[in-house]
DNA sequence: TCAAATTCTTATCTTTTGTTAACGTTTTGA
DNA sequence: TCAAAACGTTAACAAAAGATAAGAATTTGA
């Protein structure tokens, strides 16, 4: 893919947020730059501030935490979604997970240092402003729903859910990292499975 | 507790996102509304739309949900923090939860149509896009640490965590609330507490 | 291509949680 | 003030999940 083509797709999907005139434009692109990640390859690992918002152009990550030895993959992203560990990034303290790539992944990125520049620039600001706000908004939304699920529901009742809404998530992660996102063990996770086929298939 | 004073105090815990100019402080507060709610009352019920953000000047509210006819505590809100069903507010979709009052709770609110009113002002857009990046940023870190603990950690471990860091919510709320907010039930909650007395007391 | 690694399932056993109910204590509200 | 409601603990049993290990099928990567 060429990269006149990338920032055209790009430049699509920030319409959901903001709309920028040609001026615009041409500045924010000056600020973003391209990555591509070799499968298994990490966008960011604990101990190292993250600096970068990536888009993934192609491919698709996931995030993950190590406890007692194990990794515990908690989230996914995939082509046209943004990736980050919002966290680290926002407060500049390092990194606690590790965002790895699952396939060879193409991103477009930009750093902290551009993000800051531009929200002090006044031909940016506040359309950089609206744009933070929005993105926040939309992941703080994904958020509050994962939430309520972990509150709300079983596991058994996450994983019917996830069987209805989760087509992405469920045909192109390997099922013991479906296990952690649902917080579950693969153990638990294949005898779920099971329990749904002898009683429900449908 | 007096209006000027309510108002001061909010505008100082204001500080922490941005700073008003007397100018823009004016024509902030014309949008702001005052409202006391008695114990118990709801601040939101499913099926409304939520059109108010509230910060509370006293009191405290939970959010909780029903769940097969038994409500489901998710979260608490203290003084000095914003209470909104988010999701609902953002979206202009009817709310799914329940946000109530547990003590007699005194808030400072503003509406949707005043905060799209204000973001549609040139001489607050700026401010307000800001105000909005800044309190969805913080809330979306609150949300991003409370998930990790739900995929990388036992209830036990989230009970200890709660132990060491959750001063207001262990000593203000009655422990089957707790227990819901850790996503378990009060029967578990209370032999989690059992078995960390017996095994290590400190 | 082929040995090694990964993935998923299944089984066994242990631990934890859920469910229901009973009981004493505390709080509430009329 | 006092009956009713709410709260926390405990018990007994059922259901689910964790831990560990074995085995088959698939994928991998050199």
């Amino acid at each position: 893919m060429d990269t006149l083509k990338a920032l055209d797709i790009f430049r699509q999907h920030l319409e959901k947020y903001v709309s920028f005139n040609e001026a615009e434009w041409i500045v924010f692109i000056q600020h973003l730059h391209f990555t591509a990640l070799k499968k298994k390859r990490h966008f960011i690992e604990p101990g190292i501030v993250c600096n970068d918002v990536g888009f993934i152009l192609s491919g698709s990550v996931r995030y993950y935490n190590i406890k007692d030895g194990e990794e515990i993959t908690g989230y996914f992203s995939f082509e046209n979604e943004f990736v980050t560990s919002y966290k680290s990034y926002l407060t500049r303290q390092p990194a606690l997970n590790y965002i790895q790539a699952l396939e060879d992944t193409v991103l477009v990125n930009f750093n902290y240092k551009s993000m800051q520049q531009m929200l002090a620039n006044p031909m940016l600001a506040y359309k950089m402003e609206r744009f933070g706000r929005l993105v926040a908004e939309y992941y703080l939304i994904c958020y509050e729903d994962r939430m309520t699920s972990f509150i709300t529901k079983t596991p058994e009742e996450r994983y019917l859910d996830l069987l209805s809404t989760g087509r992405d998530i469920l045909q192109r992660m390997p099922q013991h990292y479906i296990a952690n996102f649902l917080g579950i063990t693969p153990v638990s996770l294949s005898r779920i499975r099971r329990r749904i086929l002898v009683s429900g298939p449908l």
